[in-house]
DNA sequence: ACCCAGGCATTGG
DNA sequence: CCAATGCATGGG
């Protein structure tokens, strides 16, 4: 095993927690204390080492994958200067301390994991995706890849029922996937081009084109102001506030409010 | 048997 | 701009 250090401040549990909040994963995938995931087609172990991790493989094309999957991009310190200033979120920044939001490494799995996560509890997204993944996707060792954009364009819409999506999220997924848009191009782009690029195919409205933003991009100023999760949180620490406009408070970290709020209202 | 859950498109005001 | 409606599944 090889030792890698992300950014600090860094708490492998508190990063790691999201993979084992809603339900096994099988794409990131947790099993005996270690994360499992496929970068480029080969297996990586990550456990936790003192000051950082222990990858397995460690090499140039996995590193920086697990340093993104670990949440490495985001400016904690900045943020941490920032929310003492605010008397609700400085404990909360105390309390999840090195938490760092984890990434979706590849764009298209990062949207058909929001159209999943639609409108149905995040047990039953993470079940069906689970099927999903096994049906189409490809295993390596304990975790599976993601179905491939080409795999999921040339599905029957019969086979996306068989594993629990509705005929609405099937015909999503394979139009997204067949879309004349190159997702990877996205990243060039700033936020609100890359929400009218996207919002503009169907199935995916403000609410998925802002966690794309969010967890694929890491862009700062994201914020899902429409997330019903989110909007309780917001609730519970803010009281009886309008969600969308409290987002000009957080200015210029809503991305990391909003993930502190949501695993603050989650971790006790 | 309900009811709700980290939405969206469609239809009709 | 806003309200109502159907959607398929998992967990309580």
């Amino acid at each position: 095993m090889a030792f890698l250090e992300p950014p600090q401040p860094f708490d492998f549990a508190l990063t790691t927690e999201r993979f084992r909040a809603f339900g096994p994963d099988r794409v990131n995938a947790w099993e005996d204390g270690t994360l499992h995931r496929v970068v480029a087609g080969r297996e990586v172990r990550i456990a936790v080492a003192p000051g950082g991790v222990d990858v397995e493989p460690l090499d140039a094309e996995t590193g920086p994958a697990v340093v993104r999957l670990l949440g490495g991009p985001f400016d904690l310190d900045g943020f941490y200067a920032w929310a003492a200033g605010d008397a609700t979120l400085a404990p909360v920044t105390r309390r999840l301390a090195g938490f760092r939001p984890p990434l979706s490494l590849d764009p298209f799995e990062a949207l058909v994991g929001a159209i999943l996560a639609q409108q149905v509890s995040l047990f039953s997204a993470r079940a069906i995706g689970n099927r999903m993944i096994e049906r189409f996707g490809e295993r390596r060792g304990a975790a599976w890849a993601f179905p491939t954009r080409e795999r999921l364009a040339a599905a029957r819409q019969e086979e996306l029922l068989a594993v629990g999506l509705s005929r609405a999220k099937a015909d999503y997924v394979v139009g997204l996937a067949r879309a004349d848009l190159d997702l990877a191009r996205l990243a060039a782009l700033p936020d609100d081009e890359v929400k009218a690029r996207l919002t503009a195919l169907r199935g995916i409205g403000e609410w998925t084109a802002d966690w794309f933003l969010a967890r694929h991009l890491a862009r700062p100023h994201a914020w899902p102001w429409g997330d019903l999760a989110l909007r309780k949180a917001v609730a519970t620490f803010y009281g009886d506030v309008d969600v969308r406009d409290a987002g000009a408070r957080f200015h210029p970290f809503q991305n990391l409010t909003a993930h502190y709020l949501l695993t603050a209202s989650r971790v006790p």
